[in-house]
RNA sequence: GCGCCCGUAGCUCAACCGGAUAGAGCAUCGGCCUUCUAAGCCGACGGUUGCAGGUUCGAUUCCUGUCGGGCGCGCCA
């Protein structure tokens, strides 16, 4: 793997050399490339980075590991980046890095400017993330907030890892849903024709059906206006009349078809499509979410994909005739149960979607799709692998990341979420209250497979708990010196500020420098861990790395070299700052 | 009943796919603004990592059991 200015690795590479060396000269027993690791210390009494391999050689050639890795350190090769190396504990190396090392790190910031933490887009994948796919039926609400905020910034640090990636919203544009809004919209848009017809248990009950209703009222006038009498008598009983609400809204919407005709009925179907997807649309492009395809189901049946994915698993038998339905026999490949694809009815089933999409997105091309789900759509991880398999794609290169869900409190109290019912809080609500910045900060601080405990009224308040302002106010802080520098008459030299480096030797200094030098594996770790988090968190340490510097170094002194010698170190902890807040969409605002 | 995820400080969460003395923020207490932005800094207090076993040099991490919480188990989407 090529990996750019990561010393982990470089550490890696020359404790690998001793090893090697050992074995050829005879005191190690030859064998496979050892597995070891080197990380970052916690403790900095132990040196800068640690490495088990003693220990985990020890046994296998069964010799003591404190002995074993004082052999490897009189072997190991010279390297500018490391001052010495010394056992420790159990059998640790600790290396301690050279000052030229550390300060390097602060001139390749500087040089590689908003470039600095990615790596080059060689060697690696192709990837589509497909994330947020709410269906267009209404507003975002919060969980939707969340994993827009976490594929958003997953997409992000991918790319700066090296992979090409697509940003993809399967827009849920076919299916019962989509046919119970249209219901609810026609109702309302005869209901504002003054024709009132009950309006049914299941049916969508938000303010935004009036405004879609009023909108497809204003341009198509009375035309589809039909009697109370035509719409609503003879339907079975909906369940507050002691009937059941599916069976009731089934028979609307049928009741809607026959008396619109299918044109008008598209029509009206369509009225309510297109406003909730231009809604989705905007709010996520002001929540600074962009995707690069939106992907319509519904495109999937007119094409023929779905009937091509359907016909290829019949032709390796993989689907079974049973009580009148078709079946894929997902039990094959681990599922729990076989999954209907066409019902009796001869109508396909969501999943059959699900697999000719599935299909569609490996024919583009792509070595990888990751899907974002809500936590709750756990159960599909086993049929979707399934049909991978079935279709002859790898299953492991099909990745799903589940968010968990984000619980609202108020007051100390769960807020109940229904879209139905038209009782929740939308993800426009929450940028307007908290601002887009916070929430997509707060959305991914935490790790995205917990829990999140979302306290409105503490997101309403704009507190300073929240910690995209101490973050932010970091970078305004460099911001800031610099505007001071030239308010004092004084001046930035970067050549002379490069060149008295050797001078930032406050702790502080050297605490910022392995910050910076530690950055690009902390990008590493959040794209191979799927994790936005740790970006969050690394800035939100650099964030305090800075103030407490900023609390104990003077950095506009008169001393020419050492004020551009710090001011250098600010610009490099500044140009960090933007990179990784960039990757999580969030604003780096010059002054607060 | 079966399956997936999760139990870490009073609260909300970290801990870099097994590492050394488990860390932050909030809350509580005590300090720091005539000097670069106090949305900040420094310090104190706070833990049997739900519980019980197991695996090994070493476990919050892996395995088993158990208790507690969330979610899912349709010819719905």
């Amino acid at each position: 793997m090529q990996v750019q200015g990561v010393v982990k690795e470089l550490i890696r590479e020359i404790v690998l050399q001793a090893v090697l060396d050992l074995r050829r000269g005879g005191k190690l027993p030859a064998g496979d490339e050892p597995s070891f690791t080197v990380e970052r210390t916690r403790n900095k009494a132990h040196g800068d980075y640690a490495c088990n391999v003693a220990m985990l050689l020890a046994k296998s050639v069964g010799r003591n590991p404190r002995e074993l890795a004082q052999a490897l350190l009189d072997t190991l090769p010279e390297s500018r980046l490391v001052a010495r190396a010394e056992i420790a504990g159990p059998g640790f190396i600790n290396f301690h890095l050279s000052p030229t090392c550390l300060l390097g790190s602060v001139r390749r910031v500087i040089e590689q400017g908003e470039r600095y933490g990615s790596q080059p887009e060689e060697s690696r994948e192709s990837v589509t993330v497909e994330f947020v796919s709410a269906n267009p039926n209404g507003p975002l609400h919060v969980g939707h907030g969340r994993g827009a905020a976490y594929g958003a910034s997953l997409a992000n640090i991918l790319e700066a890892h090296g992979h090409r990636v697509q940003r993809e919203y399967y827009v849920n544009d076919a299916g019962r849903q989509m046919d119970i809004l249209s219901a609810s919209v026609w109702l309302r848009y005869l209901e504002l024709g003054g024709v009132v017809v009950r309006f049914p248990d299941n049916g969508y009950k938000g303010d935004y059906v009036v405004d879609i209703a009023r909108s497809l009222r204003a341009r198509e006038g009375d035309r589809l206006r039909r009697t109370s009498v035509s719409v609503g008598d003879g339907l079975p009983p909906d369940e507050s009349q002691g009937g059941d609400k599916e069976t009731h809204v089934d028979a609307l919407i049928a009741r809607a078809k026959q008396l619109l005709g299918d044109a008008d009925y598209r029509n009206v179907f369509n009225a309510g499509l297109d406003w909730c997807l231009a809604d989705i649309k905007q709010d996520l492009g002001e929540f600074g979410v962009r995707f690069d395809n939106w992907f319509s189901e519904r495109s999937l049946a007119t094409s023929g994909a779905v009937q091509k994915a359907i016909d290829t698993l019949k032709s390796t038998d993989q689907m079974e005739l049973r009580d009148g339905a078709l079946w894929f026999k997902a039990t094959n490949f681990g599922d729990e149960k076989d999954r209907v694809v066409v019902r009796e009815n001869g109508a396909t089933t969501y999943f059959a979607s699900d697999i000719a999409y599935l299909l569609n997105k490996f024919d583009r091309g792509f070595d990888r799709a990751i899907y974002v789900f809500g936590a709750d759509h756990h159960g599909y991880i086993a049929r979707l692998k399934a049909a991978a398999q079935g279709l002859g794609v790898d299953p492991a290169r099909l990745e799903i990341q589940l968010v968990q869900f984000a619980v609202l409190f108020e007051k100390g109290e769960k807020v109940q979420m229904s879209t139905r019912a038209g009782q929740f809080v939308t993800l426009r609500q929450l940028r307007q209250e908290v601002g887009s910045d916070a929430a997509r900060f707060f959305y991914v601080m935490r790790s995205h497979d917990q829990h999140l405990d979302f306290d409105l009224d503490l997101a309403r308040s704009q507190s300073n708990d929240n910690p995209v302002y101490y973050v932010q106010y970091a970078h305004a802080r460099v911001c800031a010196l610099f505007r001071q520098l030239a308010e004092k008459g004084l001046s930035f030299n970067r050549a002379s500020g490069d060149a008295a480096r050797e001078r930032l030797v406050h702790e502080q200094e050297q605490e910022l420098m392995q910050q910076l030098l530690g950055w690009p594996e902390l990008i590493i770790a959040a794209a191979e861990h799927r994790s936005p988090q740790i970006v969050a968190n690394g800035l939100r340490e650099l964030a305090a790395s800075f103030h407490s510097y900023y609390n104990a170094v003077p950095i506009l002194v008169e001393d020419d070299a050492l004020r551009s010698a710090r001011l250098y170190l600010c610009k490099a902890v500044k140009q960090v700052l933007v990179n990784g807040l960039a990757l999580l969409g969030v604003s780096a605002p010059e002054s607060m």
